[in-house]
This record gives C-alpha cells, sequence and structure tokens, in this order.
DNA sequence: TCGACCACCTGACATTTGTCACGACCGGGC
DNA sequence: GCCCGGTCGTGACAAATGTCAGGTGGTCGA
C-alpha cells in the first residue's frame, strides 16, 4: 500500500484528484492540504510514503515543501503543475523532487507514474525534459531577475526602485539589460518571458 | 440517472473529475472532451442531462460553448472555473449557463450543485455573487477594451497601432482614458484589472 | 600584483509614453 | 433642428522610460 499526502489549494481539484488516487487498490490518501506548509506538518504527522504537491499554492508552494520534505523527514515528493516551465523543472530536480507531472498528463497515467516514484525511479514528463534540454539556461544575473519579478505585476519604474530600494536609474539599467539580453522591447514582455522560462 | 459530457483542457484534471463523478450512483460521465468544440459536438451525439465545462479552454472557451449548447439542442451547462471575474459571471448567465463554480468549492459539493441543475434550480457560487453585484458595472468603451487586450500581452504603443490599425496617437488617447477611469498608472496594470473584472 | 571580468550603481541623453486641448464625423434621442 | 456620446485624428507638452558611457569595488586566475 502506497500512503500518500495530498496537496492542492483548489479543492474541487484536490478532492478530484483524491478520488482518482482512490480508485487505485494499492494506493492510499492519508492526508490532504491546501497549501504548502500544511502539507509538510502534515506529511511529518503521518510518514507517508509519498507526497502529491500542486507547484502553485499561495504561500509555501509546492517547490518549497518538496525541498522541506526532502530533507528533513525525507520523503519523495511528485509536483503536478498546470504550466510547464523548464526552469522550474531544473530547480525542482535539484532540489529533490522525484516526479514532475503536468496537469496535462492522462489521468490514467498517474497511478503508475506514483507506484514508479514508490519504486525508486524518477518520472519526468518527456516534453518538459526535452525542452529543458534545448532551453537555453538563463542569461540574466540575479539582481535582473529580482528587477524582473517586481516588474511582473505592472508597476512604474519608481514604484518598482521603491520595492527594490534602488534609484530608478539603477533600475532601469538592470531591466534595459534584461530586455537586449532577451531581444524584448518592453520590460513586461522581458518579465513575462523570464516567468514562462521558468527563471523565477 | 444524470447523464453528463465532461470538458477541460487538462487531461489530468478532466480524468480527476470523472473519477470523481463517477463515486456517484446517478451520475454518469457519457462523453469528455478536451475542447469546446468537441464538447459541443460530443453532446449534440449522446444528447445529454447536462454539460460540465472548464471555462478555461483553448479554441472555443467554455463560455462559447455553453452558449451553444444552449441554444441548439438546449442542454444546460454548468462552468467551472479557476479564476472567479465577476464579469464573466455576468455574461454566462446571460449565455445560458445554469451553474457557476469555481475550482475553490469543495469536492463533495460538485455532485449536489449537478443534482440541483439537473432538477431546474441555478447555482452560483455565492462569493462570486456577491462580488459581481458589488463590481462596479464595467465603465470602458468597446474600443477601450479592445486596445487593453492587445495591450494585455506586453507589447509597444506603436505594436498595439499596427495591430488595431489605429494611428498611436489614437491609441494613447484610448489608453489613457482607459487608465483614468480605472485609476491606475500604466496601461498594463489597466489590462490586468480589466482582466481580472472579467471585462474580456 | 596585475589585469580581466563581473555585478553593481550613477548621470546624461533621446525616445516613448501619458496627458490635455482641440476638431471632425456619425448615429440616435430629445 | 439640436445636443450628446462614441469614434478617430492632430499637435504640443511633461513625465516616464530605454539607452549609453562611465565609475566603483570585489573576485579570480595568471
Amino acid at each position: 500500500m502506497i500512503r500518500i499526502v495530498l496537496a492542492d489549494d483548489e479543492d474541487l481539484i484536490r478532492g478530484a484528484l483524491a478520488a482518482l488516487l482512490g480508485l487505485e487498490d494499492d494506493i492510499e490518501v492519508v492526508g490532504q492540504a491546501s497549501d504548502g506548509r500544511t502539507a509538510v506538518e502534515l506529511a511529518r504527522a503521518h510518514r507517508p510514503d509519498l507526497a502529491v504537491l500542486d507547484l502553485e499554492m499561495p504561500g509555501w508552494d509546492g517547490l518549497a515543501a518538496a525541498k522541506q520534505l526532502s530533507e528533513n523527514p525525507g520523503i519523495p515528493s511528485v509536483l503536478v503543475t498546470r504550466h510547464a516551465r523548464p526552469g522550474v523543472l531544473k530547480r525542482a530536480l535539484g532540489d529533490g523532487v522525484r516526479g514532475f507531472v503536468p496537469k496535462t498528463t492522462p489521468a490514467s497515467r498517474l497511478a503508475e507514474i506514483l507506484r514508479d516514484v514508490h519504486a525508486g525511479k524518477r518520472y519526468v514528463d518527456p516534453e518538459i525534459a526535452a525542452s529543458a534540454l534545448t532551453a537555453t539556461s538563463c542569461p540574466l544575473t540575479d539582481r535582473e531577475l529580482e528587477l524582473l519579478r517586481y516588474a511582473h505585476d505592472g508597476g512604474t519604474i519608481n514604484a518598482i526602485a521603491g520595492q527594490a530600494h534602488l534609484a530608478q536609474g539603477t533600475v532601469r539599467n538592470y531591466l534595459s539589460s534584461a530586455m537586449t539580453k532577451l531581444g524584448v522591447e518592453t520590460r513586461y514582455e522581458a518579465a513575462r518571458r523570464a516567468w514562462e522560462e521558468g527563471w523565477f
């Protein structure tokens, strides 16, 4: 019997996934959480064989939870995600994630994947793996990424400079540099590109 | 027995929802589709009692499919959505949608909701209903909305003017007007606000 | 120790953008 | 008729933005 802790912030999806896994004779969902922190607490209490975590969650996301679980109680995680972002896959594998499943995966495969991971294998969606291999590794510096993160929600340069505690000239330079590196015309496009690649 | 056609572009979620509904004795999923157009074809072929449609789908989205189904074979629809956008709810109800369920709804409630809708009732998530009532109705003109749609993916004014076949001065005027009406500083924030409200 | 390099920051400059005032056209109400 | 609101455009101005040359300090390998 494979004992699982399941985390997804959308109740409907989490419940549906639980129903799906409940159909399998050898899988048992022993706990459900709606955010990463609760998932970690549940896992430390129940000691499941496996954690199935949605990547996009408020507060601690799936990646943060997976890292915790892999370090402390040594519980392997499978991440489920809507957006197949190559950079995120790389970081996830570095943080001890054992399976990476986009939501476009056929439902019938999920149980098999969990069994494989439980048996010690790893699973990575072939599509994402391919794009992660061909993907240009991130050409941006940490500072550039930080400012792109701020730029992502559409504020003015001044607002960004305030949040980052920098002069606006500096902010403009970093963003300009990022824009040239990515070959786009505006910081918004740059921010979107960086997000899509999974660089943050 | 309530016969249902189910549409969601994410295979994993669609399969999980099917599993969830399959647990109910009085509900049968007679067809599954990954986009709105296929959902409509399936529904015309199988004549289900109800269609459960994800709102966010490529090609025809859930709203378009629901409208078709309500007009032609007269099949009622329940929309499932991730983002609770008040404007979308209003349009949906106008297009004959009978149920509006955000993905934050507890999984255990879904079956009840489908039964209610099948019995002729309507269901609208109370949270969204409240925000739709208090929401300011859209103060923007069609042209302003159109340009905000273009602005939403981050191009320059020139690019937008090209797509819309307008002079850049005109584009700036419309966007500026939209920005003042919404009380924001940049066209990107304006575009995001309009999207969040469900105005497009 | 030196130079090369990189991340970091700044100021000056040209372009883009937002704002405003204005005019023309069209359609529908009063 | 007249007025009003939406559409489309122009020109001008100030502010925000992007671009560039340059400066500082630290690390690293030769």
